[in-house]
DNA sequence: ATGGTAGAAGGTCTA
């Protein structure tokens, strides 16, 4: 079983290129980010029609996440609880969503980007952080195979930046973001790349500009955790770099995982 | 310090 997460940034731009992806990857699951779509102009159809179960929490011009699904998904959660537990009524931002396929239970994961910082938008960060956390560890009491996959827009390790000193102010490297990011590792979730791949560079996402694809100045800021359940089955993760170097790609590319399920 | 690119929109905002 093949689980991927995509920050496609932009639905309607990168269609013809997500489905191509999709018939030559042949994934079971992928997880979508940065749709900039309602759940209503979501081009449902034209995925449908290529056999795919669609689910989406979008909203207009940002943001949104979207599953599609060889297999049926079902207990659908959209938006990130509160931390206390309950539905987090004051998030207008569509950056969440939850269900279980196949036994396995997989999040598609928007994380605010936080800058510029100091500032709301940083705060914001650090608070929806927090509130990931405390889901995430409800989530491991419910002792089944569970993926956190997304744009988590946290660089974990310098190793993880082709220029560590030029990210220093950056939200994406703060150390406030970071010890966040690793309390979801305490939990007991694993870095599935890490796991697989535990040095070198495994970047997920190059800047439009200043040609960074082409010099490969790149980060990794797209991630899956796994529980210990899921980590058990996990055979393979890896980045694949081939829908970043086509025309009109989107900013990141694809990273998936392959877990030992039929 | 500025601007460079891209997407959703059809004016700026976000990244």
């Amino acid at each position: 079983m093949k689980i991927a997460t995509f920050n496609i940034n932009g639905i309607k731009a990168r269609l013809p290129r997500l489905l191509e992806w999709l018939e030559d990857f042949q994934p079971d699951v992928v997880c979508l980010q940065e749709i900039k779509s309602t759940d209503e102009t979501f081009p449902r159809f034209e995925f449908e029609a290529a056999g795919w179960t669609v689910e989406t929490h979008g909203q207009k011009a940002f943001n949104g996440v979207a599953f599609l699904s060889k297999h049926p998904i079902t207990d659908i959660q959209r938006g990130l609880p509160a931390l206390d537990g309950s539905p987090c009524t004051d998030d207008d931002q569509a950056r969440y969503i939850e269900g279980t396929i196949k036994g396995v239970r997989v999040a598609s994961i928007y994380l605010p980007n936080g800058n510029p910082r100091p500032g709301p938008k940083f705060d914001y960060k650090l608070q929806w952080m927090d509130r990931l956390t405390a889901h995430a560890e409800h989530l491991l009491a419910r002792e089944m195979p569970t993926v956190l996959a997304g744009d988590y827009n946290v660089i974990p390790h310098d190793i993880d930046c082709y220029n560590p000193a030029g990210w220093v102010d950056d939200a994406l490297t703060q150390p406030e973001s970071r010890a966040r990011f690793r309390s979801l590792l305490y939990l007991g979730y694993t870095d599935a790349q890490r796991q697989i791949t535990p040095t070198g560079a495994c970047y997920s996402y190059w800047d439009f500009q200043r040609g960074s694809w082409q010099k490969d100045n790149g980060i990794r800021i797209d991630h899956l955790l796994l529980s210990a359940q899921a980590s058990d089955l996990l055979l393979d993760c890896k980045v694949d770099r081939i829908p970043r170097g086509k025309e009109k790609p989107s900013d990141h590319t694809p990273v998936w995982v392959s877990l030992d399920i039929d």
